[in-house]
DNA sequence: CCTTGACCTTCCCATCATGGGAAGGACTAA
DNA sequence: TTAGTCCTTCCCATGATGGGAAGGTCAAGG
């Protein structure tokens, strides 16, 4: 079948099969003479298997080990567990990351009155010198995580 | 002070400084004869009014208006507030995707013996098909949220 | 047989916020 | 004067995704 239909069938967009092929995530769909790429069901199959993945919050990288472990079949689910593990892990912080930020916003928000009159404990929050001295210095804030 | 120190005093790199004045987010920095870039301490102000808010997640373009509502001595506090209560329901939407995330993975993985055998159901539950049809054609799926 | 429309191809660009690094100029302390 | 640290601009990269242009291919219907 075509792209399209492999598309449809995946629920991965045509643009992001042509990408996940570039970047070898998976292999290079075979081609009709005039370099149509094909696809068999199989290769349908991995798609949704990435689609799954990718959707669950998997990175490539992580779909790249995924599914050269779902390949192997002879591989320890230890292996696979430890992904899962390590990405829940990873969702837990950026979860508590969103948490801090919204327990921060509501209780500031809860305290503004929201009319018309200009005093507003929500921007005097981002204004004034909470002592906090210099801002962490780190390559991924929290800002990343949303 | 130079472009380091009003970095350090406010915990902006250098590098974003100069992004959100390129982005027109803050005004040009006046600039010494040899064009260093020069802050006064009102600067460092809003640099720092910058950092918190976006370390509590808003965009850019959240805090252009931000900025622009601070500034704005007149503005209704209700103006801010539904900035902030927009954002806290976005980050809502985030925390629940999240969450649904972790639910479905820790399900799997409560199942997955995590030894040398190779049968896993985390694997095997992003492969087999589970009667989702095709998947949400939609430009933002599950997996932007993280 | 030819046209039309839907599909496919590749290529380039944009997003968002951030950092890396190079090449070269400016300043400061010894 | 020299060494070292700062500053400048410019270009490139990230991750996962989409948009769109320019052009080739294919199938159905006149």
């Amino acid at each position: 079948m075509n792209i399209g239909e492999a598309s449809k069938a995946s629920g991965v967009s045509t643009k992001m099969i042509r990408y996940y092929e570039q970047i070898k995530l998976i292999s290079p769909a075979h081609r009709t003479e005039s370099s149509y790429r094909t696809y068999t069901d199989n290769d349908v199959h991995t798609l949704q298997f990435i689609r799954r993945a990718r959707d669950l919050g998997f990175s490539v990288e992580q779909m790249k080990a995924l599914l050269a472990l779902w390949r192997d079949r002879s591989r320890a689910s230890a292996d696979v567990k430890a992904i899962a593990l390590e990405h829940i892990a990873e969702l837990e912080r950026k979860a508590a990351a969103i948490a801090a930020m919204t327990k921060t916003l509501k209780h500031l928000a809860s305290h503004c009155h929201g009319d018309e009159r200009p005093d507003c404990p929500i921007i005097e929050g981002f204004a004034e010198t909470l002592g906090e001295g210099p801002g962490v210095p780190s390559k991924f804030g929290l800002a990343n995580v949303v």
